[in-house]
DNA sequence: CAAGTGTACTATGACATATAATACACATAA
DNA sequence: TTATGTGTATTATATGTCATAGTACACTTG
Protein backbone atom coordinates (compact mmCIF):
# COMPACT_ATOMS: atom_id res chain seq x y z
CA UNK A 1 0.00 0.00 0.00
CA UNK A 2 1.79 3.31 -1.06
CA UNK A 3 -0.03 4.92 1.51
CA UNK A 4 -1.97 5.03 4.83
CA UNK A 5 -4.99 7.10 5.13
CA UNK A 6 -6.73 7.28 8.40
CA UNK A 7 -10.17 8.51 7.59
CA UNK A 8 -10.75 8.77 11.44
CA UNK A 9 -7.87 11.43 11.76
CA UNK A 10 -9.03 15.18 12.18
CA UNK A 11 -6.54 16.19 9.50
CA UNK A 12 -8.75 15.97 6.05
CA UNK A 13 -8.25 12.94 3.29
CA UNK A 14 -6.64 15.01 0.77
CA UNK A 15 -4.09 16.69 3.58
CA UNK A 16 -2.93 13.05 3.95
CA UNK A 17 -2.31 12.21 0.70
CA UNK A 18 -0.94 15.55 -0.06
CA UNK A 19 1.43 15.14 3.06
CA UNK A 20 2.59 11.49 2.45
CA UNK A 21 3.27 12.20 -1.16
CA UNK A 22 5.52 14.70 -0.38
CA UNK A 23 7.11 12.57 2.83
CA UNK A 24 7.67 9.94 0.18
CA UNK A 25 9.20 12.18 -2.38
CA UNK A 26 11.72 13.92 0.11
CA UNK A 27 12.75 10.86 1.85
CA UNK A 28 13.40 9.16 -1.95
CA UNK A 29 10.89 6.48 -2.40
CA UNK A 30 9.43 8.45 -5.16
CA UNK A 31 11.85 9.49 -7.67
CA UNK A 32 11.43 11.95 -10.60
CA UNK A 33 9.62 10.81 -13.08
CA UNK A 34 8.04 7.54 -11.45
CA UNK A 35 4.52 7.29 -12.58
CA UNK A 36 2.17 7.75 -9.80
CA UNK A 37 -0.97 5.30 -9.33
CA UNK A 38 -3.95 7.16 -11.33
CA UNK A 39 -6.83 8.72 -9.74
CA UNK A 40 -9.33 6.05 -10.09
CA UNK A 41 -6.42 3.26 -8.74
CA UNK A 42 -5.74 4.97 -5.83
CA UNK A 43 -9.10 5.91 -4.72
CA UNK A 44 -9.80 2.67 -4.86
CA UNK A 45 -6.82 1.24 -3.06
CA UNK A 46 -7.34 3.95 -0.14
CA UNK A 47 -11.06 3.64 -0.70
CA UNK A 48 -11.92 7.04 -0.89
CA UNK A 49 -13.60 9.12 -3.21
CA UNK A 50 -11.75 9.68 -6.80
CA UNK A 51 -12.73 13.62 -6.03
CA UNK A 52 -10.64 13.53 -3.26
CA UNK A 53 -7.60 11.92 -4.88
CA UNK A 54 -8.04 14.70 -7.77
CA UNK A 55 -7.54 17.47 -5.46
CA UNK A 56 -4.89 16.52 -3.35
CA UNK A 57 -3.19 15.69 -7.05
CA UNK A 58 -4.18 19.04 -8.13
CA UNK A 59 -2.46 20.93 -4.98
CA UNK A 60 0.56 18.78 -5.51
CA UNK A 61 0.88 19.87 -9.37
CA UNK A 62 0.74 23.45 -8.41
CA UNK A 63 3.20 23.23 -5.48
CA UNK A 64 5.41 21.58 -8.03
CA UNK A 65 5.84 18.08 -6.44
CA UNK A 66 3.86 16.37 -9.33
CA UNK A 67 3.02 16.64 -12.90
CA UNK A 68 -0.03 15.82 -14.40
CA UNK A 69 -0.55 14.80 -17.96
CA UNK A 70 -4.07 14.34 -19.46
CA UNK A 71 -4.46 11.04 -20.62
CA UNK A 72 -1.46 9.42 -19.69
CA UNK A 73 -0.77 9.51 -15.95
CA UNK A 74 0.38 11.71 -13.28
CA UNK A 75 4.20 11.88 -12.56
CA UNK A 76 7.14 13.44 -9.43
CA UNK A 77 8.39 16.15 -11.16
CA UNK A 78 11.87 15.78 -12.44
CA UNK A 79 12.88 19.59 -11.44
CA UNK A 80 11.89 20.71 -8.52
CA UNK A 81 11.87 24.17 -7.72
CA UNK A 82 11.66 25.59 -4.60
CA UNK A 83 9.46 29.05 -5.02
CA UNK A 84 11.35 30.15 -1.71
CA UNK A 85 9.14 32.82 -1.33
CA UNK A 86 8.69 34.79 1.98
CA UNK A 87 5.11 34.47 2.76
CA UNK A 88 5.75 30.49 2.92
CA UNK A 89 9.08 31.40 5.15
CA UNK A 90 7.35 32.93 7.45
CA UNK A 91 4.24 30.61 7.50
CA UNK A 92 6.84 27.59 8.41
CA UNK A 93 8.42 30.27 11.09
CA UNK A 94 5.47 30.56 12.56
CA UNK A 95 3.92 27.61 12.67
CA UNK A 96 7.31 26.54 14.38
CA UNK A 97 7.29 29.37 17.12
CA UNK A 98 3.61 27.55 17.57
CA UNK A 99 4.91 24.06 17.72
CA UNK A 100 7.90 25.22 19.88
CA UNK A 101 4.88 26.84 22.53
CA UNK A 102 3.13 23.68 22.37
CA UNK A 103 5.78 21.98 23.37
CA UNK A 104 6.28 23.57 26.39
CA UNK A 105 2.73 22.90 27.55
CA UNK A 106 2.80 19.53 26.73
CA UNK A 107 6.13 19.04 28.85
CA UNK A 108 8.39 18.35 25.35
CA UNK A 109 11.88 19.32 25.97
CA UNK A 110 13.86 21.08 23.98
CA UNK A 111 16.43 18.77 23.85
CA UNK A 112 13.81 16.68 22.55
CA UNK A 113 12.95 18.88 20.18
CA UNK A 114 16.54 19.21 18.56
CA UNK A 115 16.53 15.10 18.50
CA UNK A 116 13.54 14.86 16.43
CA UNK A 117 14.50 17.50 14.43
CA UNK A 118 18.17 15.93 13.54
CA UNK A 119 16.33 12.06 13.25
CA UNK A 120 14.29 13.61 10.67
CA UNK A 121 16.85 15.60 8.14
CA UNK A 122 18.91 11.78 8.74
CA UNK A 123 16.24 10.20 6.81
CA UNK A 124 15.91 13.16 4.28
CA UNK A 125 19.36 12.95 3.95
CA UNK A 126 19.95 9.09 3.55
CA UNK A 127 18.01 9.25 0.11
CA UNK A 128 16.55 5.55 1.26
CA UNK A 129 15.85 3.88 -1.79
CA UNK A 130 12.97 0.78 -1.62
CA UNK A 131 14.61 -0.95 -4.44
CA UNK B 1 -4.03 45.98 22.77
CA UNK B 2 -3.24 42.77 24.66
CA UNK B 3 -4.18 40.56 21.78
CA UNK B 4 -3.68 40.84 17.70
CA UNK B 5 -6.29 39.54 16.06
CA UNK B 6 -6.57 38.87 11.99
CA UNK B 7 -9.90 37.91 10.66
CA UNK B 8 -8.55 37.46 7.22
CA UNK B 9 -6.41 34.88 8.35
CA UNK B 10 -6.88 31.24 7.34
CA UNK B 11 -6.87 30.35 11.56
CA UNK B 12 -9.93 30.07 12.89
CA UNK B 13 -10.37 33.74 15.36
CA UNK B 14 -10.83 31.53 18.38
CA UNK B 15 -7.62 29.52 17.93
CA UNK B 16 -5.88 32.85 17.36
CA UNK B 17 -7.04 34.06 20.38
CA UNK B 18 -5.52 30.64 21.92
CA UNK B 19 -2.38 30.67 20.32
CA UNK B 20 -1.42 34.21 21.70
CA UNK B 21 -2.39 34.09 25.15
CA UNK B 22 -0.71 30.81 25.35
CA UNK B 23 2.22 32.26 23.59
CA UNK B 24 2.31 35.73 26.30
CA UNK B 25 1.73 33.01 29.06
CA UNK B 26 4.84 31.11 27.56
CA UNK B 27 7.16 34.59 27.27
CA UNK B 28 6.07 35.64 30.86
CA UNK B 29 3.75 38.84 29.42
CA UNK B 30 1.03 37.30 31.46
CA UNK B 31 1.67 35.92 34.91
CA UNK B 32 -0.29 33.41 36.79
CA UNK B 33 -2.99 34.72 38.66
CA UNK B 34 -3.31 37.98 36.47
CA UNK B 35 -6.68 38.82 35.08
CA UNK B 36 -7.82 38.45 31.86
CA UNK B 37 -10.21 40.81 30.00
CA UNK B 38 -13.64 39.81 30.30
CA UNK B 39 -15.48 37.73 27.14
CA UNK B 40 -17.44 40.62 26.84
CA UNK B 41 -14.51 43.41 27.21
CA UNK B 42 -12.27 41.27 24.91
CA UNK B 43 -14.95 40.89 22.23
CA UNK B 44 -15.26 44.25 22.11
CA UNK B 45 -11.90 45.27 21.83
CA UNK B 46 -11.31 42.49 19.12
CA UNK B 47 -13.79 43.28 17.32
CA UNK B 48 -15.30 39.78 17.62
CA UNK B 49 -18.33 37.77 18.84
CA UNK B 50 -18.24 37.34 22.83
CA UNK B 51 -19.14 33.36 21.77
CA UNK B 52 -15.90 33.55 19.74
CA UNK B 53 -13.84 34.03 22.83
CA UNK B 54 -16.04 32.19 25.50
CA UNK B 55 -14.86 29.29 23.07
CA UNK B 56 -11.24 30.46 23.36
CA UNK B 57 -11.43 30.76 26.75
CA UNK B 58 -13.01 27.24 27.22
CA UNK B 59 -10.47 25.43 25.29
CA UNK B 60 -7.54 27.20 27.30
CA UNK B 61 -9.28 26.37 30.86
CA UNK B 62 -9.67 22.69 29.45
CA UNK B 63 -5.96 22.36 28.58
CA UNK B 64 -5.25 24.02 31.90
CA UNK B 65 -3.75 26.98 30.87
CA UNK B 66 -5.92 29.44 32.12
CA UNK B 67 -9.06 29.11 34.87
CA UNK B 68 -12.18 30.87 34.95
CA UNK B 69 -14.67 31.58 37.91
CA UNK B 70 -18.58 32.31 37.94
CA UNK B 71 -19.10 35.67 38.39
CA UNK B 72 -15.23 36.39 38.81
CA UNK B 73 -13.82 36.62 35.81
CA UNK B 74 -10.90 34.82 34.00
CA UNK B 75 -7.48 34.27 35.49
CA UNK B 76 -4.14 32.84 34.54
CA UNK B 77 -3.35 29.24 35.88
CA UNK B 78 -1.38 29.79 39.34
CA UNK B 79 0.36 26.35 38.88
CA UNK B 80 0.76 24.67 35.52
CA UNK B 81 0.66 21.27 34.94
CA UNK B 82 2.03 19.41 31.85
CA UNK B 83 -0.15 16.58 30.91
CA UNK B 84 2.61 15.00 28.71
CA UNK B 85 -0.16 12.44 26.98
CA UNK B 86 1.51 10.27 25.07
CA UNK B 87 -0.52 11.13 22.09
CA UNK B 88 0.00 14.64 22.72
CA UNK B 89 3.53 14.10 22.18
CA UNK B 90 2.97 12.05 19.11
CA UNK B 91 1.16 14.88 17.57
CA UNK B 92 3.93 17.80 18.32
CA UNK B 93 6.09 14.94 16.72
CA UNK B 94 4.44 14.27 13.75
CA UNK B 95 4.09 17.97 13.20
CA UNK B 96 7.48 18.89 13.47
CA UNK B 97 8.04 16.32 10.85
CA UNK B 98 5.78 18.16 7.99
CA UNK B 99 7.36 21.06 8.96
CA UNK B 100 10.60 19.34 7.80
CA UNK B 101 9.07 18.28 4.82
CA UNK B 102 7.62 21.50 4.31
CA UNK B 103 10.53 23.18 4.87
CA UNK B 104 12.19 20.84 1.96
CA UNK B 105 9.86 21.97 -0.28
CA UNK B 106 10.28 25.80 0.77
CA UNK B 107 14.01 25.79 0.51
CA UNK B 108 14.16 26.31 3.94
CA UNK B 109 18.17 25.25 5.48
CA UNK B 110 18.35 22.83 7.95
CA UNK B 111 20.46 25.37 10.06
CA UNK B 112 18.09 27.90 9.26
CA UNK B 113 15.25 26.05 11.32
CA UNK B 114 17.66 24.77 14.16
CA UNK B 115 18.68 28.86 14.19
CA UNK B 116 14.66 29.87 14.84
CA UNK B 117 14.32 26.97 17.32
CA UNK B 118 17.38 28.91 19.32
CA UNK B 119 15.44 32.04 19.19
CA UNK B 120 12.18 30.87 20.15
CA UNK B 121 13.55 29.05 23.25
CA UNK B 122 15.78 32.34 24.56
CA UNK B 123 12.12 34.32 24.07
CA UNK B 124 10.09 31.60 26.75
CA UNK B 125 13.53 31.43 28.77
CA UNK B 126 13.97 34.81 28.85
CA UNK B 127 11.13 35.54 31.05
CA UNK B 128 10.36 38.70 30.03
CA UNK B 129 8.23 40.83 31.61
CA UNK B 130 6.99 44.21 30.27
CA UNK B 131 6.41 46.28 33.43
C1' DC C 1 -12.50 1.59 -31.99
C1' DA C 2 -12.07 0.54 -26.70
C1' DA C 3 -9.92 1.26 -22.44
C1' DG C 4 -7.53 4.00 -19.26
C1' DT C 5 -6.24 8.48 -18.08
C1' DG C 6 -6.85 13.53 -16.21
C1' DT C 7 -10.30 17.07 -15.72
C1' DA C 8 -14.63 19.57 -14.86
C1' DC C 9 -19.08 20.22 -13.13
C1' DT C 10 -23.34 19.83 -10.22
C1' DA C 11 -25.60 18.14 -6.19
C1' DT C 12 -25.88 16.56 -1.57
C1' DG C 13 -24.86 15.84 3.33
C1' DA C 14 -22.02 16.48 7.35
C1' DC C 15 -19.37 19.38 9.93
C1' DA C 16 -16.78 23.66 11.55
C1' DT C 17 -16.69 28.51 11.99
C1' DA C 18 -18.71 32.85 13.24
C1' DT C 19 -22.27 35.88 14.41
C1' DA C 20 -26.62 37.21 16.69
C1' DA C 21 -29.78 37.24 20.29
C1' DT C 22 -31.26 35.60 24.68
C1' DA C 23 -31.27 33.86 29.08
C1' DC C 24 -29.47 32.23 33.45
C1' DA C 25 -26.32 31.84 37.59
C1' DC C 26 -22.78 33.76 40.37
C1' DA C 27 -19.88 37.54 42.73
C1' DT C 28 -19.21 42.05 44.08
C1' DA C 29 -20.19 46.82 45.31
C1' DA C 30 -23.45 50.43 46.21
C1' DT D 1 -31.57 44.35 48.75
C1' DT D 2 -30.52 46.11 43.93
C1' DA D 3 -27.45 46.96 40.15
C1' DT D 4 -23.67 45.73 37.61
C1' DG D 5 -20.28 42.83 35.75
C1' DT D 6 -18.96 38.29 35.27
C1' DG D 7 -18.98 33.29 33.15
C1' DT D 8 -22.03 30.03 30.97
C1' DA D 9 -25.55 27.95 28.07
C1' DT D 10 -28.82 27.75 24.42
C1' DT D 11 -30.97 28.37 19.84
C1' DA D 12 -30.87 30.15 15.28
C1' DT D 13 -28.74 31.60 11.04
C1' DA D 14 -25.22 32.10 7.49
C1' DT D 15 -21.04 30.69 5.38
C1' DG D 16 -17.37 27.72 4.06
C1' DT D 17 -14.86 23.22 3.91
C1' DC D 18 -14.70 18.37 3.37
C1' DA D 19 -16.21 14.25 1.25
C1' DT D 20 -19.02 11.54 -1.55
C1' DA D 21 -21.84 10.56 -5.65
C1' DG D 22 -22.80 10.88 -10.28
C1' DT D 23 -22.00 12.40 -14.82
C1' DA D 24 -19.59 14.06 -18.64
C1' DC D 25 -15.72 15.37 -21.63
C1' DA D 26 -10.98 15.36 -23.67
C1' DC D 27 -6.72 13.15 -24.26
C1' DT D 28 -3.43 8.99 -24.95
C1' DT D 29 -2.47 4.48 -25.93
C1' DG D 30 -3.04 -0.17 -27.87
Amino acid sequence: MLLNIDPKSVTPLYEQVIQQIKELCARGVLSPNEKLPSVRELSAQMLINPNTVSKAYRELERQGVIVSIHGRGTFISEDFISEQTPAQREKIKNELKQLVIDSYYAGVQKETLFSWLEDFYEEIGGEDDES
